[in-house]
DNA sequence: CCCGTTCATTGATGTAGGTTAAGAAGGGGG
DNA sequence: CCCCCTTCTTAACCTACATCAATGAACGGG
């Protein structure tokens, strides 16, 4: 039993034991360094990727902006899902911010799996793109009803972990506001709380 | 052959007839006024509906302020999907802005159709998961990188209809910002326009 | 036809957050 | 040990959008 059988066996432990080995066994490891870019504009992702360990994150460029869609951690997928899915460009940079070792699945065995008789994936696909869809309606309501002191507050709360592996101004990408101003929010709490 | 019959078979082409008669076969009509709301908070969302015809919006409350997550018009379907899957108490208000005439799916007749032999309908939920999923990925993408005036064009854009069923300041809310400020806005683009 | 209501516009002013610029604090490599 | 580089902070000023208040336009019912 090797580590990523174990680990989606209890993250998919509704699912049948067999599926769920035929689904870790169709990754592939590889290995990337900081620095390095899983996905860059103009690509196609050819990839769902599991990250084992390591640190990544993807953002948009726009007139010369960085805008941080998200952080992927230990033990998380990413991928950008719509190039995935159509097998279109990306606008999308997916880069490491730490040594990664990650585990793979090509768009073509993905596409494999769902077409196996009776479509025994296809629960499986559903239900991660539910938690996908639930995840992103999340973020959108937050970024429409709430302010940036909220929206940080909510990301400590959720990710506790965030502020030890990825610097301040990083955070302030991608919640949407300047790395100062980010600075005058902490400020700002830390009066309020004592 | 009723009509939503014959409308799923036209949007969800690509999957076998039968099991989509099947699906269309498992909703139930009802009649809303304008004014009734199909869900508030609190209560758990049971239905999947998709409207035949009609107008309908989804909003949240905070601190006393209307911040609208959605419209939903003819032939597209509406839900809070969020309280749909977990049958968890929801924060959502779905108003008619017009007499509508809907199709619902419960729950249960939703979980009967997964559950069948060889779960023949999770590669359609799958589907419309991703589909939904690209929707709130592309907001929030837009929500955090564009301004006012950009999510305004982009939303007239894609739905040119919109501005003549619901109205301006039902818009504003939609995008985030004050009605006075859409009214600025759209005075500002007739400017450049000229 | 008038009147009340609802919606859009406009102006004045307030505020969250952006921009620019500078300095301070840490930390790894020469 | 020092230097450079990255990160964070602070301050001054700017901009987009909010808020408040008033006016105007459209519309539907009596």
């Amino acid at each position: 039993m090797n580590a990523i059988q174990e680990i989606f066996l209890k993250m998919f432990s509704r699912f049948p034991e067999e599926a769920i080995i035929q689904f870790a066994n169709a990754f592939s490891e590889k290995k990337l360094k900081k620095g390095d870019f899983l996905l860059q504009e103009g690509q196609i992702c050819r990839d769902l990727v599991f990250i084992l360990n390591g640190n990544m994150m993807c953002y948009y460029l726009k007139d010369g902006k960085r805008y941080i869609d998200e952080f992927s951690l230990d033990y998380e997928f990413i991928t950008d899902y719509t190039s995935f899915i159509y097998q279109s460009t990306t606008d999308k940079y997916i880069e490491c911010l730490e040594d990664c070792v990650i585990y793979t699945l090509s768009y073509e065995r993905m596409n494999a799996l769902y077409d196996l008789p009776h479509q025994p994936f296809d629960r499986l696909g559903r239900m991660m793109a539910e938690q996908i869809y639930l995840q992103w309606h999340e973020k959108s309501k937050s970024l429409l009803m709430d302010d940036a002191t909220e929206r940080y507050l909510k990301l400590i709360n959720k990710r506790p972990y965030l502020s030890q592996r990825v610097p301040q101004y990083l955070i302030a990408e991608y919640l949407g506001i300047a790395p100062e101003s980010l600075s005058r929010i902490r400020k700002s709490l830390t009066n309020t709380k004592v």
